[in-house]
DNA sequence: GGAAAGGCAACTTTTACGTCA
DNA sequence: CTTGACGTAAAAGTTGCCTTT
């Protein structure tokens, strides 16, 4: 890419920053979301970071800009971290995601150390602890969402921040929705199993009735009345049964009737 | 009615970490 | 023992839709 790539790259840009503009031109999905719908989180930067002229390594002026001001500005690293990931807006392309961590490395060489330490915070994950874990499930077990003073309260319990708690509910959430669907998915696959099973097995039995009815014309001359069926075995019952006890298929010793309505599990 | 703001779901990207050759 | 490739889980970002004000 840009950096790695210029056959005469002296590592350096000079770049007019500006909060709203992103090294990585926004997704080109929906970019009328970009010019209509400005974020509210975007209201403070532009109040936080005066635009700047600045000498620089490229694709990162709002590392530098933050690291100047974490630096200059008396904020914590936290805060720091905040305000940098408040200049890319909620709704525009991140600007921290273009931190690939091979690029960051190469560069760190040439950074301070105070930089690197910036830049290492900023492209670190936050993995939470087991405690953390653990009060977090144990408040999604009683709700969950949340509303936001117990997304406050959270937070300031775990040490975390607001936006931290409120994306691990959102994530727990899919993760549950996800095991959901899965466990479905996999109801789902029995019952087709079961289906085809069934299918299968009926189909053998429709080829087996065909059979014997073509080898045993006898049915075809009698009073389809004499016939039976019983409703909770599904076999045929009619004159000659004994003679046929093995086979699914029999007939009543004596003509009769079935009525379901009087007598609707008797046949057997 | 329409604009703004906020929340959430769905989807995606990025990073940390474990495993294995 | 080290290292790099690979897979996976999870944190975080993006976008669209909906509701509320």
């Amino acid at each position: 890419m840009g950096f790695d790539d210029h056959p005469c790259n002296t590592g350096l840009v000079l770049g007019l920053g500006l909060p709203q503009e992103s090294t990585s031109p926004p997704k080109a999905h929906n970019p009328s979301r970009f010019a209509n719908k400005p974020s509210p989180n975007s209201a403070p930067t532009s109040a936080t970071f005066e635009p700047s002229l600045t000498l620089g390594l490229p694709g990162e002026p709002y590392h530098q800009l933050v690291a100047s001001n974490y630096k200059g500005g008396g904020n914590s690293h936290e805060e720091a971290i905040d305000l940098y990931r408040q200049a890319s807006s909620p709704h525009s392309h991140s600007a921290v995601s273009s931190f690939s961590s091979g690029r960051v490395v190469k560069r760190e060489r040439d950074l301070s150390s105070e930089e690197v330490e910036m830049a290492l915070m900023l492209r670190k994950k936050l993995r939470l602890t087991k405690e953390q874990s653990a009060l977090l499930e144990e408040s999604f077990k009683q709700h969950s969402t949340l509303n936001p003073k117990q997304k406050q309260a959270l937070a300031r319990q775990l040490n975390l921040r607001p936006r931290q708690v409120e994306v691990w509910f959102q994530n727990r959430r899919a993760r549950t929705k996800l095991k959901q669907t899965e466990v479905d998915c996999e109801f789902l696959k029995k019952c087709c199993e079961t289906l085809t099973d069934e299918n299968r097995r009926l189909q053998k039995e429709l080829q087996e009735l065909k059979a014997l009815k073509l080898s045993q014309p006898l049915y075809m001359h009698m009073p389809a009345a004499t016939l039976t069926m019983c409703p909770s075995c599904e076999r045929i019952g009619g004159v000659g049964s004994e003679g046929a006890s093995k086979s699914p298929f029999s007939m009543a010793p004596k003509p009769h009737f079935y009525n379901h309505f009087t007598n609707p599990s008797a046949a057997c």
